[in-house]
DNA sequence: GTCTATAGGTAGATAGAC
DNA sequence: GTCTATCTACCTATAGAC
């Protein structure tokens, strides 16, 4: 049983995030993440190879749950429609919630993944990016959507992925008001 | 006249431009700079007080270029469509097409950046930006894409941002196939 | 498991010769 | 203007005590 270890790994790894999303991978040193943590730079390498390998915990943590989250949600929608709802739903959250700085980082911090890391890592984003795939192909033989849906997955990601960089949680708009918003203006042709 | 120095010290820009695209602002040293330049790194701060200057300065650059394409072609455009044609296509070149990495910079390194530096780089984005919006009002006016342009404006450019992170120029797909491509995806329930 | 202490390396920037 | 040489600071990671 190493269950209390995978618990403090977790709660370690939560905390990278954090520091990872607000200040950038290369910015934020071991001692930093060390005050963080509660912990000397020198204990880190107790539970963690190296910094590089915090970061691929961070990144793999980030798309995994989102995934699973996505997962959860797409098992309880209906109908096409609320489907392609679930994207905008649990994508925007992930990214923009609380707490949820794994995401992003996944998203930005790609330069500085070691490269023997990269190949699991992709795999894991495959799995979400089939999701999305899958969803959108049910929208356009519906008429909800284009049907270019290669690139309309791609360009979608994108416009939400960009969310990061000017939505603020205080602005009077909320996560599920944005998503709402931003599914509206994916809709081909309808009110 | 300091004619020459500016020459000389706008190619130093654009050098760093393209390891900073490459490789990232923080792994790139003083000393990569200089190589790649042809002169010692110490050599870098007689043109440049430190290294967060020449990013300041490629960000500048891409922001800039960018924007006076803009004008350019928006000044050539006819009616609307036309004119949403240019946002796509001159976007889209300026990110993806040869030797134009410093828009790409700006966009991804900006955790990067003096604070004291920002908000001139502020001023020359809203510039861009309000020419974004400016056609996209237009385009609306006439039905040919939705009425939420500010939010539509955010959306398109975070899809137009991403393709950094997909596209391939020897794909088969041009740029210009691609900004058409991106451009059919916007148009609101248009053939 | 976490600490202290430090090894070993590299970073940005400066000084003065030419 | 560019060079050589170097200063000072900081980084990741390790070693060994507890």
């Amino acid at each position: 049983m190493k269950h209390h270890n995978e618990d403090k790994r977790m709660e370690m790894v939560r905390v990278a995030a954090r520091l990872f999303r607000d200040h950038g991978y290369q910015r934020t040193t071991v001692r930093d993440l060390g005050d963080a943590i509660g912990m000397q730079s020198g204990s880190l390498f107790y539970h963690f190879r190296s910094k590089d390998d915090i970061l691929t915990a961070v990144m793999a943590l980030g798309i995994t749950s989102t995934t699973e989250k996505l997962e959860q949600a797409l098992a309880q929608a209906g109908d096409a429609r609320a489907r392609l709802a679930a994207l905008f739903h649990v994508h925007l959250n992930s990214l923009l919630g609380d707490n949820q700085a794994a995401l992003e980082v996944m998203l930005y911090e790609w330069r500085s993944v070691d490269e023997a890391a990269r190949p699991g890592l992709i795999v894991l984003r495959d799995r979400y990016e089939a999701l999305w795939q899958g969803v959108l192909d049910e929208a356009a033989a519906a008429g909800l959507v284009k049907a270019d849906t290669a690139l309309l997955r791609r360009s979608l990601l994108g416009s939400l992925h960009w969310t990061v960089h000017w939505f603020r949680q205080d602005g009077g708009l909320s996560v599920d008001d944005l998503a709402d918003r931003m599914l509206a203006l994916a809709l081909d042709g309808q009110a």
